[in-house]
DNA sequence: GTCTATAAATAGATAGAC
DNA sequence: GTCTATCTATTTATAGAC
C-alpha cells in the first residue's frame, strides 16, 4: 500500500510527507550512498531525528520510496490494461503508464536507473515481486501477440527494453535538456504526448513489421 | 588521449594501470559517492596513497574513467563511419559502436546510466565534448536521411534514445540477467549480436517505415 | 614510486529532555 | 511527535620516511 499516508487519513502536509517528497528528491539527485540525511532534513525543514522516527534508518525511508514508485506504476497498469483488451493495447498501455508516472513522479526515471546500474540491491523481495510482475504483463502481451500471428516473433525482453529504454533516457535527461546550448534546443523541445506516442509507434512498428 | 597508459609505451600491467582498472569497476557498482576509495586500491593490489599518487584525488580517478569511455566510443564511431556512407549506414554503424565498446567495457553501462540520473555532474568540458560528438553524428545521418526523403521526419534525439536507452538497459543489466529465476531465464539469453541487430532493425524501421 | 601513520571532515544514528 | 547534543564510524586526503 505504498507509503503509510495511504493508511492515515491526513493531507499530504505532515512531517512524514514533507520527509517522504524530500528524500525522493535527495536520491533522485545523488543516489543513495550520495544522499545526505541531514540534507533531506533540512529541505523537509524537519529536524533530523525525526527521519529516524519515522522512517527507522536512511535505507528505511528509500526502500519505501522504491516501493511506492513501482507499485504506482503496478496500479497504473493494471488500472489500463483489461485481459480482454487487444496485444496492441496492452503494449499501447504499458508505455502511456510508464510514462505518466515517470511525469507524475520526476524522481523516478533517475532513481530507476541508479538501480538498473546498481543490480537492484537497494530492492527488496516485496517491491521486487511488483517490478516482476509489471515485467509479466508485457511478456504475457508479446507472447499472446506474437502465438495469434499479430505480431512477428520477438523476444519480450527486447521489446520491454525498447519501451522503459527511451522513455527514462527521456525523462531522466529532462533537467539536463533545459539547461542546453542554443544550436539544440529547438530539437530538445519534446511534449510527453509525443515521445508516448513515439515509443508506441516504434514498439508496435517492431512487433508487426516485417523489414529484414 | 585516453588514459596516460597510450603515452607510456607499457604493456598494462603497472600500478597505475591496475588502480584504473579497479576504479572502473568500483565505480560501476557503487557510484561515484558510493565508491570507496580503500577497496579500489585494495582491489588493485596497491597502497591507497598511491592512488592519489597518480590521479591527484577520487575525482581525478574518475574524470579519466568517464573520458576513456566516452573517447572510445567516438574513436569507434569516427573508424566505422566515413561521410560518404548512407544514412542507413551510419546508423547502423552507431549501434554497433556503442555495443562493442559496452561489451568491451562492462563498467560503461553502468556508469554512463548513472551520469544520467546524475545530470552530468562529474563530465567536465573536454568529456562533454567528445559526448555531444556523438551525438551529433547521429543529429547529422538522421538530418541528411530526411532531407534525401530516406527517411520519415523524426526528431534525432527520440532516434537517439531509441539506439542508446536500450542498448544501455541490455548490457547493465546483464549481472542481473545471471542470476534470474528459472521461469524466465530462458528468455534473458540474449547475445549480443542479437542485440545489434535488434536495435538496428528497430531504428531503421521506425526511420523509413510508415504506420500511423 | 611506494608505504605508514594520521589528520580532518563528514555523516548515519541515538539518548534523553520536553 | 519533536528537538538538542553527541557518539561513533567511516573515509578522503596528506605528511613524511624509505
Amino acid at each position: 500500500m505504498a507509503r503509510r499516508a495511504a493508511r492515515r487519513r491526513r493531507p499530504e502536509t505532515g512531517t512524514r510527507d514533507r520527509l517522504f517528497a524530500a528524500g525522493a528528491t535527495e536520491f533522485a539527485a545523488r543516489g543513495f550512498a550520495g544522499a545526505n540525511v541531514d540534507r533531506i532534513a533540512h529541505a523537509a525543514r524537519v529536524n533530523k531525528a525525526m527521519l529516524y522516527y519515522h522512517f527507522r534508518s536512511k535505507a528505511g525511508l528509500y526502500a519505501e520510496i522504491l516501493h511506492d514508485m513501482f507499485q504506482a506504476v503496478a496500479d497504473r497498469l493494471a488500472a489500463a490494461t483489461v485481459p480482454e483488451a487487444s496485444p496492441e493495447d496492452r503494449i499501447r498501455a504499458t508505455v502511456e503508464a510508464i510514462a505518466r508516472e515517470a511525469e507524475a513522479r520526476p524522481h523516478f526515471p533517475p532513481i530507476w536507473l541508479r538501480e538498473i546500474a546498481e543490480g537492484g540491491v537497494h530492492v527488496d523481495k516485496e517491491t521486487m515481486a511488483i517490478v516482476a510482475g509489471i515485467l509479466q504483463r508485457v511478456v504475457a502481451a508479446v507472447k499472446e501477440g506474437i502465438n495469434s500471428r499479430r505480431f512477428v516473433p520477438a523476444n519480450p525482453l527486447l521489446v520491454q527494453f525498447g519501451i522503459v529504454g527511451p522513455l527514462l533516457m527521456f525523462f531522466a535527461t529532462a533537467p539536463l535538456r533545459r539547461k542546453a546550448p542554443a544550436p539544440l534546443d529547438q530539437m530538445f523541445e519534446l511534449t510527453t504526448e509525443e515521445v508516448i506516442a513515439h515509443v508506441q509507434r516504434v514498439t508496435l512498428l517492431t512487433l508487426e513489421g516485417t523489414h529484414s
